[in-house]
DNA sequence: TGTTCCACTTAGTAAAAGTGCT
DNA sequence: AGCACTTTTACTAAGTGGAACA
């Protein structure tokens, strides 16, 4: 397409008073469909008992299910009565579809290529929408195809089924004057609306939460853009009254009202450690709690002045934090705590999220408890980025960046489980480090021979030669050898292959036995080294300086490796995306890209720069938060 | 005055895409 | 070109908060 030369509209140029109206005039393809069912062939079938089953075909699509059983009898039943789970023998069916999952797979790449491009051929035109008469992106125009309801933590509905949408289902938005998208053949929209007043392009309800679904615009339209940039001013008008706010909860702390010292130590709470305002959840959803909702059994309380947190969040995302609070703030908590109350009860009884807000409202129109996170997120951002020396590489750079970045996540407790890869990649790295400190002591004990008389006059530098055990040396050398073994086979064998398919005359095994005793050669000479500490060495224009520089380069990497390792541990259970993508004002990674000369790209992915575009530029080098 | 509904933002994870090696 | 891993994007669940409703 030709969306480079597109001149892309810059709604921030422009002002907008009116936020109530969403839109002048929206045009757009509707939503898509998921692929249909495709029915089983005849001869692939459920088995109960060891008797073939015929399903109806609802019911075949969701075989394996939790409540499959209902499904079947929804529609019907089936040849055979299923009264237990336990003799359903799905193998048949499981296996056709590995079957087609790696018939998929072994497609050549061309085909694969030729496939996807078909499919984006098709989805272009549900990609993009009419809004004032601008091109703009639209978000998820997919609808959400049937399968299990998979909740977060215990929630009782998981595994639920989640039933296929259909267009009687789905409710379209767009403009009086606009065509209609036609509904797939034989079907129907379930109505048609022009409401200007709202976002959102296509609704519709899903069956298991029994909530309301959207189709709303892509993160980089203009609509989001503005509402972004809105929340980030609001949060940064909250600045000029947070002092005033903090005062008047530390006053209230001590207040005759019971309602306003619930209020001053949950605006605390909010504030300090960037609680959300917890509203009261239903019996059929998962236990997490916020601040308002907090339970007596999720604060406990250690005299004189620290607070245990520790309750299920949002998702389910364990908050555990040993405090210490503001000495006012741990007598009301224990007298919020005071008998009768009981594990079970809320510490806020008198308070919910509406009534904190109507409070904070008086402050500042609009603000409300999220506010806190997006101010506080920010201005942790903003502090710590202040703090960095605009000195050293890119690369430097970006790790502190980084480092900033995820005081901010850690401030809103943004987790994620450990990658699988985690614990393996930690071993590699730090392998790796002991094997290139391994190779500078070569190195030295290489300086040694060429100048003894070195070790008098710089003993410094060569102390850290008594820092391995000969047990270590002896298990690094063994890993070196092994990677070297391993290197020398694996090319042999692809060398082979490939001339396999050009019908070329192989290399000969005893190509790679000739590499392979090169490699025991060394591993001797090696072991050798383990006891006289003296590496041999093999060219004659060697000189003390140019050891020294191959020192110094392996100093860098095993620093850099070091980095590398201390930011991968560190980020190993902290999500930085969360904080980068909603509470952190892009404004001040435009200021950092611009005042400390990294690029935006190292910073922000493509879709974030789409996304922060009203940002980078209109920040410069000296924006403040 | 509490509850439900609606619209939207925020969230972690699965899947896709990219990268850097041989 | 393929592997092993990392980063980015897509997906959709789970929050918030204001308005409508009872």
């Amino acid at each position: 397409m030709k969306d480079e030369e597109e001149e892309k509209y810059k709604w921030w140029e422009e002002n907008n008073d009116n936020d109530e109206i969403k839109w002048h005039s929206l045009k757009h393809n509707g939503v898509l469909f998921p692929p249909e069912h495709v029915p089983l062939p005849s001869h692939v079938k459920l088995y109960y008992d060891k008797k073939p089953v015929d399903l109806p075909i609802q019911a075949e699509e969701v075989a394996c299910f939790f409540d499959f059983k209902k499904i079947v009898l929804e529609h019907g039943g089936a040849n055979v009565e299923i009264e237990s789970f336990d003799k359903c023998d799905f193998s048949k069916i499981f296996d056709h579809y590995e079957t087609q999952k790696s018939l998929k797979k072994s497609l050549t790449a061309a085909q694969k290529r030729e496939i996807k491009s078909e499919k984006d051929k098709f989805e272009e035109k549900y990609k993009y929408c009419l809004l004032n008469g601008r091109r703009e992106r639209v978000g998820n125009f997919r609808i959400e195809p049937p399968g299990l309801f998979r909740g977060r933590g215990s929630h009782p509905k998981t595994g639920r089924v989640k039933k296929r949408i259909y267009p009687e289902d789905v409710s379209l938005n767009l403009s009086e004057d606009a065509p209609i998208p036609p509904p797939p053949e034989g079907h129907q929209w379930k109505e048609i609306k022009h409401d200007n007043t709202v976002a959102w392009l296509a609704t519709w309800r899903e069956n298991v939460t029994n909530t309301v679904k959207y189709v709303l615009f892509a993160a980089d339209s203009s609509l989001k853009g503005r509402s972004d940039f809105k929340k980030f001013e609001k949060a940064r008008e909250l600045k000029k009254y947070i002092h005033r706010i903090r005062k008047d909860y530390k006053k209230n702390f001590s207040s005759k009202v019971m309602l306003e010292r619930q209020m001053a130590v949950a605006t605390y709470l909010i504030d300090v450690f960037a609680l959300r305002a917890g509203g009261e959840k239903a019996e059929d959803e998962a236990d997490t709690v916020g601040c308002c909702s907090l339970r007596y059994e999720h604060v406990t309380l250690k005299p004189p002045n620290t607070v245990v947190f520790d309750f299920l969040g949002k998702d389910s995302i364990r908050y555990y934090q040993e405090v210490n609070v503001h000495e006012k703030v741990f007598k009301n908590l224990r007298l919020f705590k005071k008998s009768p109350k009981q594990p079970g009860d809320d510490l806020f009884d008198r308070l919910t999220p509406n009534i904190l807000n109507k409070h904070l409202q008086n402050y500042l129109p609009g603000l409300s408890a999220k506010v806190f996170r997006t101010y506080n997120a920010s201005k942790t951002m903003q502090d710590q980025l202040d703090l960095i020396p605009n000195e050293g590489s890119v690369g430097e750079k970006v790790v502190k960046y980084n480092a900033a970045n995820r005081e901010v996540a850690i401030l809103c407790n943004h987790q994620r489980t450990k990658p699988k890869s985690h614990d393996m990649g930690v071993q590699r790295i730090s392998d790796n480090i002991r094997e290139l400190f391994w190779q500078k002591l070569r190195l030295k004990r290489m300086i040694l021979e060429l100048d003894k008389s070195l070790k008098k006059t710089k003993p410094y530098y060569f102390e850290e030669l008594d820092d391995l055990s000969v047990e270590e040396e002896q298990a690094i050398q063994d890993r070196v050898i092994a990677k070297e073994r391993e290197k020398a086979t694996k090319k042999f064998t692809r060398d082979n292959e490939k001339l396999k398919t050009e019908d070329s005359p192989l290399l000969p095994e005893a190509m790679l036995e000739e590499k392979l005793k090169k490699i025991d050669e060394l591993a001797a000479e090696y072991k050798k080294e383990l006891k006289t500490r003296k590496p041999e060495i093999k060219s004659v224009t060697v000189t003390v300086e140019k050891l020294e520089s191959q020192v110094e380069k392996l100093e860098q990497r095993i620093r850099n490796a070091t980095l590398l390792l201390q930011d991968k541990e560190d980020n190993s259970q902290v999500a930085l995306g969360t904080s980068k993508l909603n509470y952190i004002d892009p404004r001040l990674t435009a200021m950092f890209s611009k005042k400390y000369d990294v690029p935006i790209e190292k910073l922000f992915s493509k879709t974030l720069r789409e996304k922060f575009a009203w940002a980078i530029e209109s920040a410069d080098e000296n924006w403040t938060f």
